[in-house]
DNA sequence: AGCACGCCGACT
DNA sequence: GTCGGCGTGCTC
């Protein structure tokens, strides 16, 4: 994905302009399910509909609900035609998200039905809404024994609108039974209201914090923007260089202007220092957006937003397909993240999606991060997206040094991960009471459990993986499918007993050295096993932030965005993990990922210290962080690509084909290679055994087709697989711009 | 995605 | 003799 904005540009509003069908017409019907196309149906008499709204139909034995997509194909025999049963009371799908819809499916592969199912995740939200009963005080208080939980509720009631009785009860925090009983007495009245639930309103109007210059140049140009089309910025900067106060600015002036903010972060579970900040600079809490919303809440976000009733919204990348009606501006957070790349269901990159939807809206969208990825340098450079840089750490703060420990020649004890350097270092960071952040991007004790006798290593049964040992929970896990099992006492391959062993380390094991190290030192582990839900990620950062813990020992959760004033020195266990794999964005990946950690040291007044532990010092990325030279990483790495026409200087789609038996994997396979399509600079690599080729108990091979820039894949593509005529019980899977390639 | 229709094992 | 397993195929 390079150019969103080379096809055509935003929808013309007068074409945006809603057609009307009316009673008697054929119309076209996209339905949420991966159809191939619109299905047509007949209008009823008395029944007008605009062109996107919401309509039941009948659908074989049952009702679906999909959108007016505009004209009927003409193509079914009116015999076969049904009519259209009802029009739903809700807004309807606006023409830029129509098109979104159809653009995000071309560009995919997927039925539009496939992607419509994005856009309408929240089914009864169009169903017109329940009546509520909620609860207000009575205007004289009976005469009630007062306890403390009677106490609660009536303040909370006091000091705001009327709610439902489960919402009083979770705000004051007594049980329903209080609720109930203080209904019962009289002293609670109820009240059927239609009202949705209104997010409160963030104030524009406050005032920010204190800019820096370059801040203030920036947020300058950035609201300068607002309200001026479809134009992509980069906001590329250090971390803690305020990006963020930087983007407040252009929401503020969105905000001012009336309209809507969409903000995509790449783990919105995990952003709660995002949110507080957020709440601080407009005093009130933006719409949240994500995959564990659940039930009335993800209701009430949805109508809210459609409703125009959400000025802001965060989410994660699927809140690119909600339904605002008057979008004004699109900010992705750590553009750069892998998490933006969806892998299952419709495959699409949730940044450059988004950029779609601002072309599409003819909105500004802005792209922050600290390492830009790829792609988006090549856009800057090519003159595509503008660029702003924030130099400077704002306040006192100064960049870390960064320094890299020889493994070969300061190795580890064994058995232990810690090289004497960096366990220097440990020791001289505690004796300063100041905090410490080991990061390991492993979960579990340790990833590989091997047998001392026969060499036995212990395997997922449905994966082409190692089962990763998790001590804590007493299971070997496959990180790949979830597969579970006690770890076995005797070898399963040679029967002897006591001689599995733990090979490498996993955050766990590395606790366990520490433990050793300093006893009674107070640390944490942070995975993303360890730190399920927000609440867990919270009070982990406030015991930082409250210096209850010297040290904590993390995955890459921790990498992003936390910020903790006492956190002197980082030590990377491993810097060389994500480079192996052969994976074509390994060395960008882990140039990113630890330039993140990096940054998480050494904020506020402290200077900061990064050791990187490392087998292989003169790899251009050890070299680059060690350096401070991004710009001529980014250039070495752009230059290789370019040499190899891989992306963003070429385009990649990678098909993969599953099925439950080997041989069906191979034979369809290998039907692909025969007719691979044959056009000017573009070849098909493979097939290939995937690189998990057993995943879930399915067998998997892989086909890579390569392609110049210009050229458009898809239609080659899409001829590609029909001319294979691949079906049954064989699986294609698609991903134009693979990201991993698993 | 549902929900049908389709053929082969353990039950009243 | 039936109930039901989920494999393929269709839904305007």
């Amino acid at each position: 994905m390079e150019t969103p904005h080379a096809s055509s540009g935003q929808v013309d509003p007068r074409s945006a302009e809603s057609r009307r069908f009316v009673a008697g017409e054929r119309v076209g019907i996209l339905l949420p399910l991966p159809l191939t196309g619109v299905y047509d149906y007949r209008l009823p008499a008395g029944m007008d509909v605009e062109e996107g709204a919401f309509v039941r139909v009948p659908l074989g034995g049952r009702q679906a609900t999909g959108v007016v997509w505009g004209k009927a194909s003409g193509e079914v025999a009116e015999a076969r035609l049904r009519d259209v049963v009802a029009s739903l009371p809700a807004a309807p799908m606006t023409a830029v998200m129509r098109r979104f819809v159809d653009w995000v499916a071309a560009y995919t592969l997927y039925p539009a039905g496939a992607v419509l199912r994005m856009a309408m995740s929240v089914p009864e939200a169009l169903l017109p809404s329940r009546p509520e009963t909620v609860l207000a005080a009575a205007a004289a208080m009976p005469d009630l024994r007062p306890t403390a939980a009677r106490a609660r509720v009536m303040a909370v009631l006091a000091d705001g609108p009327p709610r439902t009785a489960a919402d009083l009860a979770r705000e004051a925090g007594v049980s329903s039974a209080v609720v109930a009983g203080l209904m019962a007495a009289g002293a609670l009245m109820p009240r059927t209201v239609l009202r949705e639930a209104t997010p409160e309103l963030p104030d524009w109007s406050l005032s920010g914090p204190m800019l820096s210059p370059d801040q203030a140049t920036a947020a300058a140009q950035l609201v300068a923007g607002v309200g001026k089309g479809f134009a992509v910025t980069v906001l590329d900067g250090v971390p803690g260089s305020g990006k963020t106060e930087v983007y407040f600015e252009a929401v503020a002036e969105v905000l001012r202007q009336g309209r809507q903010v969409l903000v995509m972060l790449p783990e919105i579970a995990l952003s709660a220092q995002w949110l507080n900040r957020f709440r601080e600079r407009f005093g009130a809490p933006p719409v949240e957006w994500h995959s564990e919303l659940t039930g009335s809440r993800r209701r009430a976000a949805w109508r809210a937003i459609s409703e125009g009733r959400a000025p802001v919204v965060v989410g994660a990348r699927s809140a690119l397909f909600l339904p605002f009606p008057d979008l004004g501006l699109i900010v992705v957070d750590e553009e750069h993240d892998a998490a933006f790349k969806q892998e299952d269901g419709v495959v699409y990159n949730g940044r450059d999606m988004a950029v779609v939807r601002a072309r599409l809206g003819g909105i500004p969208a802005v792209l922050c991060s600290a390492t830009p990825s790829l792609e988006t340098s090549t856009n800057v450079a090519a003159g595509r997206y503008r660029c702003l840089h924030l130099p400077d750490r704002h306040g006192a703060a100064v960049l870390p040094s960064v320094e890299l420990i020889d493994m070969r020649l300061h190795p580890a004890e064994r058995g232990a991960w810690l090289s004497p350097p960096l366990r220097e270092a440990l020791a001289a960071t505690l004796a300063a009471e100041e905090q410490v952040l080991l990061f390991l991007n492993r979960r579990g004790y340790a990833p590989l459990t091997l047998c001392r006798t026969c060499g036995h290593r212990m395997q997922c049964p449905r994966c082409t993986a190692w089962l990763v040992e998790h001590r804590l929970l007493g299971r070997l896990q496959c990180h790949h499918c979830g597969y579970a099992a006690p770890p076995p006492t005797a070898c399963p391959s040679c029967a002897a007993e006591n001689s599995l062993v733990a090979c490498g380390p996993g955050v766990e094991r590395l606790a366990e050295e520490i433990a050793a190290l300093h006893p009674g030192i107070r640390f944490a582990v942070a995975a993303s096993d360890t730190l399920r839900g927000p609440a867990a990620a919270a009070d982990l950062i406030r015991r930082m932030e409250e210096h209850q813990l010297d040290l904590v020992i993390g995955t890459q959760v921790l990498a992003k965005g936390h910020h903790f004033p006492r956190l002197t020195l980082v030590g990377v266990v491993d810097a060389d993990l994500g480079l192996s794999g052969g994976d074509l964005r390994a060395a960008e990946r882990t140039y990113q990922l630890l330039y993140q950690v990096a940054g998480r040291a050494g904020r506020a007044d402290r200077p900061g210290r990064v050791l990187m532990q490392t087998y292989m010092p003169e790899h251009p990325v050890m070299a680059a962080l060690a350096s401070g030279d991004r710009d001529r990483f980014i250039a070495a790495e752009s230059k290789a690509r370019q040499a190899d026409g891989m992306p963003p200087f070429g385009r990649l789609v990678a098909i993969v084909v599953s099925a439950a038996g080997e041989r069906a994997a191979d034979d369809a396979a290998r039907r692909l290679a025969r007719v691979a399509p044959h056009a000017d600079g573009v070849s098909v690599l493979g097939p290939a055994p995937a690189p998990l080729a057993l995943l879930r108990g399915r067998h998997r091979r892989r086909l890579l087709l390569k392609a110049p820039r210009d050229v458009a894949v898809q239609p080659l593509v899409r001829r590609w697989l029909e001319a294979a005529g691949v079906g049954g019980n064989v699986h294609v899977h698609v991903d134009v711009d693979p990201y991993s390639f698993l």
